[in-house]
DNA sequence: TGCCAGGCCGGGT
DNA sequence: ACCCGGCATGGC
């Protein structure tokens, strides 16, 4: 009967999805643009994302070749709302050179490279880590493989599956083990925990108060220690 | 006003 | 193998 998860998880899916419906991710309209996005939200707000896209877009710089054709500086100029702005168009400049030099510019063949294997040369890349990587993965190339990100941290913490400072391979593999790989699935659960990140489990107070995931086990405050003593 | 947001890197222990 | 400081803007 495979136990479906150790509690939870795997029932989080169909709860998530029936209470906030599909989320039609990645909120980009190329696999370019999710490449961009995902660099550019680095511990940053969407909304500042949104900003720094719209002036490429404008700039007519919203294309691997026009990119890769601004000097740093102005590249840096132009996402400058998204933060980490010099770092950022580093990284951008960085993901630009690898493409062209591995992949003939193409991100339909770098796509086509096994999973892992890929997975690897884009963590190999300055400015990409995990998380980056797989979002990459998974919403610009359809692979089916599971992003973690701080909200999908702090959710499973707060239902006690793992802890918060656990690996990210770790959380990684529990769902993996949990839910088929399926990249559709993958990306639609993904995108779900981060609408409920967004309104709940945050990181300021619990907000547990309406969340769909309020019926299973959790605790209230996120302290090593329950929080104030109420006496 | 201070805290927060869909991280990652480099240097130090 | 961790831990930390740095990187930076815009919203509430």
């Amino acid at each position: 009967m495979t136990s479906p998860g150790r509690r939870g998880l795997g029932q989080f899916y169909p709860v998530l999805l029936r209470h906030f419906g599909q989320q039609h991710w990645w909120p980009a309209e190329t696999r370019w643009e999710v490449v961009v996005g995902a660099i550019l939200t680095q511990n940053t707000a969407w909304t500042n994302v949104e900003k720094a896209i719209l002036n490429l877009r404008r700039a007519g710089a919203l294309s691997a070749p026009a990119m890769e054709a601004l000097a740093e500086e102005e590249l840096a100029r132009l996402i400058r709302p998204s933060g980490y702005y010099n770092q950022k168009a580093k990284k951008l400049k960085a993901f630009l050179r690898f493409l062209r030099l591995r992949h003939g510019g193409s991100l339909r063949r770098m796509f086509r490279i096994e999973t892992q294997q890929l997975r690897r040369e884009l963590l190999a890349i300055n400015g990409i880590g995990e998380e980056t990587a797989d979002s990459i993965l998974l919403y610009g190339g359809g692979h089916a493989i599971f992003v973690v990100d701080a909200y999908t941290r702090r959710i499973l913490d707060r239902h006690e599956l793992i802890s918060a400072q656990a690996p990210y391979g770790e959380i990684q593999q529990l769902f993996q083990r949990e839910i088929p790989p399926q990249a559709p699935v993958y990306n639609e659960f993904h995108a779900l925990l981060v609408q409920v990140g967004k309104h709940h489990c945050l990181k300021a107070a619990p907000q547990c108060a309406g969340c769909p995931l309020e019926p299973f086990p959790h605790r209230e405050s996120q302290g090593v220690n329950d929080g104030p003593q109420r006496t």
